[in-house]
DNA sequence: GTTAATTTTAACCAAATGGTTAAGTTTGCA
DNA sequence: TGCAAACTTAACCATTTGGTTAAAATTAAC
């Protein structure tokens, strides 16, 4: 069975590597195809253009970096029980795609538009977020601040390490790799331990 | 007087724009011509190549970029004022230059080295940053944090919102970029104001 | 006024790259 | 067996783009 059923899923991995390494200049229609292991013209027979490709993928990058952003934030007893499993769970699961912000912050300087449109398209809505943090200062569990600044840190904290890895690891931490693993893993913890501190009153 | 003596400046100030705004790979030769006013022969003339000149531009970038993080961090008197000061100063020049962070990390993630080693060759120096806390720390002014990740705190809160601008403004703002400015202009005070919260003992 | 540096014009080149085409081969499946 | 879908080969095309070249025009400076 030479066929495989599973070429057009092998493209978009294939894709998907390329474009979150090289973003959608620098990336290769020739390099996706040597990837996939195939050739030129099976791939637009699959994919008829670069951009419709890249479509799917920057989509999918966002979708993936988006869901976790809502997720334990939401469902949680405790505010800041809340927090920390967000924040742990966030960071845990950038270490295991640590690409996708550098792809992602690429691809809004590059077309702010067409990325914020995404964003907008993945039903993302901060309101409960905004609104949880309004009420944990209501209720006096943490100082007065404005729960867009505290979502901007929180994501700030969480998200920048991955897009300056390279120069933290090289400056930062002597150009010592293993160092920046344990570095953000410490991070699962202590950026929620610094902003409960932050905010707790 | 057809001649400029500043030809050689404006080629580089449109280059600047340039690269600034669409990155290595985006920018055309042609574009910065047609910015500075002259004709592609003539920017071949002054500089003889594309990288070479990106060179010179992403290099300066970084060294504006930089020495603001060294500034008012070492020569203030109380470890909080300082803390403050560098701060409002950093945002202050970012909101100046609100596309420089950007820029330099599309470029951090197209080409890891290459922005290593300019950073390293601007002969920045973290040593004594990290001495000043961990000293903080030892004569019992903030709690046991590592200088490392306090570092990486600092940066992440102040440059990352100006990676994220569009998103920031399209999705937590609802679009108001007036609202964007002014959510900057109250960082300047608000960011160095969570830190010390966060730290202090 | 001569000279050297600066600038323009305009054509040109080569390489890279996204995309197409056509003809043929292989495979799954009915 | 035969047909349609999947796949390869390989040539080809148009466009973009960084860079070059040569000749002529303009300007500064001496």
């Amino acid at each position: 069975m030479k066929y495989k059923k599973d070429t057009s899923e092998k493209i978009l991995q294939s894709a998907f590597e390329e474009f979150e390494e090289k973003g959608y200049n620098g990336a290769r229609m020739q390099a996706i195809a040597d990837k996939a292991g195939i050739n030129k013209a099976l791939l637009h027979y699959y994919y008829k253009s670069k951009d419709a490709l890249f479509q799917l993928i920057i989509q999918k990058a966002i979708n993936l970096f988006l869901p976790n952003l809502a997720k334990s934030f939401n469902e949680s007893i405790d505010f800041f029980t809340g927090l920390e499993d967000f924040i742990y769970a966030y960071i845990d699961f950038l270490i295991q795609h640590p690409r996708i912000p550098g792809f992602i912050t690429r691809e809004i300087n590059n077309n702010p538009e067409r990325i914020l449109n995404l964003f907008k398209a993945s039903g993302l809505d901060i309101k409960p977020l905004t609104q949880k943090i309004r009420k944990a200062v209501n209720d006096g569990l943490i100082d007065d601040i404005s729960p867009e600044q505290l979502i901007v840190n929180v994501i700030s904290l969480s998200v920048f390490p991955f897009v300056s890895k390279p120069i933290i690891t090289g400056i930062v931490l002597n150009n010592d790799k293993e160092a920046y693993q344990q570095f953000m893993e410490t991070r699962k913890k202590e950026v929620s331990r610094f902003i409960i501190k932050a905010i707790k009153k």
